[in-house]
RNA sequence: GGCCCGGUAGUUCAGCUGGUUAGAACGCUAGCCUGUCACGCUAGAGGUCGACGGUUCGAUCCCGUUCCGGGUCGCCA
């Protein structure tokens, strides 16, 4: 029968106790970590979220309490009462290693079962059973800290957009169903049968309202909501650190968001970091990295070589450049031992999954060349080749052609990528960089016509506004995202303010008047009556923390995650409902699982 | 939806070429132990080898199907 707190009230935490407190009486709370019976002595680590500290009962010890703490196992909840004395063999490894606690009152407030995997530090018991315990895995250390640091993260962004001038705003959780960009979850209205409401994927539209309205500058950690599958870095709901500032212009944005996360990695880590922050245009980066979210911890940067091979013997790159497109390269230095043969085969295996046609190689072994094209070329041009791509003796030359340049930037992109990881190049500290300048618009070869890169709202940049509806190609917008060590932190724009452009906009994505005005009617109504220029940006708070505690996947920093298939397995969800609560809500399901 | 990896005591894993009484470590239970701190020692309990089907004299092992988990591509305005 478990024991009340009756009487007693915690003084301190359990990791707080030092030397300093030898004497003081303290009253501990917290779940037995380890129970150590050593026949005439028991020693009993109690943990709370702060930390260990070791109870000791010895034949000094009231015999019932003796007794009572022989019985204890772990994860029985406790609270003690007791002195603080020195350890008589102090223990360095832990900061309460100097002290126990000679133990004088002691309740068990709760026993508890053996739990199905053990409360450690680094346990390695299998994701899927500590997410069906979450709150035991919870206890664990590691994610402690995790949460306790998530938590700092959000206090430090609180702080600092308060500090500047911005006002916390929530925007509701049901809102219109907008069926462009990822899916919505949608919540059916009881009220309104047949009629849905979504949760929202951004607060993108009320902030701008929240501009309009005249608040000048907006601050929410917003919950986002996408029903897109699962990644290691994508939850379907997550949280940004959403914000809108009035009459700015990309420069005051980007100023402002690179001011906070120097601030945050100053109070977060301790690490300062150096402003302004590097600056690539998504063209550059695209050219240089293959990838609008480039990791610029390490070089082996593209080498477009279109140009030196334009005439050269091998079919497969003169028709790339014929028909439209470009060859590219990448080097991989001092990797002739790494990238063998079967390795360069699973690269080509692993482009061909991304949509390119192959993969030309040249191996530079110390006896000789070996590659997949070289033959075909003249002794001229496989020179003028390794001048222009500096490949040397060691080196691994890996090209790519495509009649549409995109493909082969972006293959070649992943191809950097993946030879790092299998080269080991070292990535390290922290890389944060602004891509600007996105296009605006962008070929969905599927429909056959312009979408918006960003969001419609997004301004296209003053001197792109001519091309609007003659060269859709030639619109760049006034949007830009942080990257860090290769990962999208944060995207945001400058917003369209002219009911006229943004009707333009969205004549220009193929929306008529009508279908404007149906789906978008409220903002381009707030629009006609004064809207002050505006724009902002949200920032990924899971990914943020996920990537300052250098944690492998987001399930890691947050509380209670959902499993790829976006299932939560501790409360199984989703769930069937009854069938009086479709009935209410005028829902028939006609698919549904076991 | 595609591709890749994984599933064997409570947990993490090993298990060779198809024949083993299916093991180890940790955890758990009991006993002993006066300075442990990942205590130690002794003993013990604990298994539908994810599921179904096939091949075989015989399947944890080979084959097929399927379920579950992870990674990734598509997708994520």
């Amino acid at each position: 029968m478990a024991e009340t707190l009756q009487g007693l009230h915690r003084t301190h935490y359990c990791g707080e106790l030092r030397a300093e407190h030898i004497g003081q009486e303290v009253t501990l709370c917290g779940w037995v970590q380890r129970q150590r019976d050593i026949g005439q002595l028991i020693f009993i680590d109690l943990r709370d979220r702060t930390g260990i500290a070791q109870l000791a009962f010895d034949d000094t010890t009231d015999r019932e309490i003796f007794k009572k703490a022989f019985g204890i196992r772990g994860e029985y909840v406790l609270a003690a009462k007791g002195i603080v004395r020195e350890r008589s063999s102090k223990n360095p490894d832990i900061p309460t290693g100097d002290i126990e606690i000679d133990v004088k009152d002691l309740r068990i407030l709760n026993k508890a079962e053996t739990p199905p995997f053990e409360i450690l530090e680094n346990s390695n018991a299998s994701e899927l059973l500590r997410l069906q315990y979450r709150y035991l895995d919870l206890r664990r250390p590691d994610l402690q800290k995790n949460l306790l640091f998530r938590h700092r993260v959000a206090k430090i962004a609180r702080d600092f957009f308060d500090e500047n001038g911005f006002v916390e705003i929530e925007t509701p959780m049901l809102i219109r169903s907008t069926p462009e960009g990822a899916r919505d979850f949608l919540v059916p209205s009881r009220v309104h049968n047949g009629s849905f409401y979504a949760l929202p994927q951004s607060p993108q539209l009320y902030k701008q309202l929240c501009m309009v309205a005249g608040f000048d500058r907006y601050i929410q950690l917003a919950r986002c909501f996408r029903d897109e599958d699962q990644r290691a870095d994508r939850q379907p709901e997550f949280t940004q650190i959403d914000m809108e500032m009035s009459f700015v212009d990309v420069e005051d944005v980007l100023s402002m968001g690179e001011r906070f996360m120097s601030t945050l990695f100053e109070k977060a880590l301790g690490q300062p970091i150096t402003l302004p922050l590097p600056r690539l245009t998504y063209t550059e980066a695209m050219e240089r990295y293959g990838s609008d979210k480039p990791d610029t911890r390490f070089g082996m940067e593209l080498i477009d070589i279109s140009d030196t091979v334009k005439d050269c013997g091998f079919g497969v790159f003169t028709s790339a450049i014929a028909g439209g497109g470009s060859v590219g390269a990448i080097v991989a230095k001092n990797a002739v031992s790494t990238l063998t043969r079967k390795e360069i085969d699973k690269l080509t295996e692993m482009v061909k999954g991304i949509g390119a046609k192959g993969l030309a190689w040249a191996r530079l072994n110390p006896d000789g060349l070996a590659s997949s094209f070289a033959k075909f070329l003249s002794e001229e041009e496989w020179k003028a080749l390794a001048e222009r791509t500096g490949v040397e003796e060691g080196d691994v030359l890996l090209i790519v052609a495509d009649t549409v340049k995109k493909h082969v930037l972006t293959t070649l992109g992943a191809l950097r990528l993946e030879v790092a990881e299998k080269l080991n190049i070292p990535r390290e500290g922290f890389h944060l960089l602004w891509i600007t300048e996105f296009p605006f618009f962008e070929w969905n070869e599927e429909t056959e016509h312009w979408d918006a890169m960003h969001h419609p709202f997004t301004s296209p940049m003053d001197e792109s506004i001519p091309y609007l509806t003659s060269n859709p190609e030639k619109v760049y917008a006034k949007a830009y995202d942080l990257v860090l060590n290769g990962e999208e932190l944060c995207s945001g724009s400058i917003r369209i303010t002219d009911p006229e452009l943004q009707s333009h906009m969205f004549h220009a994505l193929g929306m008529t008047d009508e279908e404007a005005h149906e789906k978008f009617g409220f903002l381009l109504d707030a629009f006609r009556y004064g809207a002050p220029p505006h724009g902002g940006m949200g920032i990924g708070l899971d990914r943020l923390t996920m990537q300052l505690l250098h944690a492998s996947s987001l399930r890691d920093v947050v509380a209670f995650p959902k499993l790829q298939n976006m299932s939560e397995p501790m409360t199984s969800c989703p769930s069937p409902v009854d069938a009086e609560q479709l009935e209410e809500l005028g829902i028939a399901v006609t698919k549904q699982e076991e």
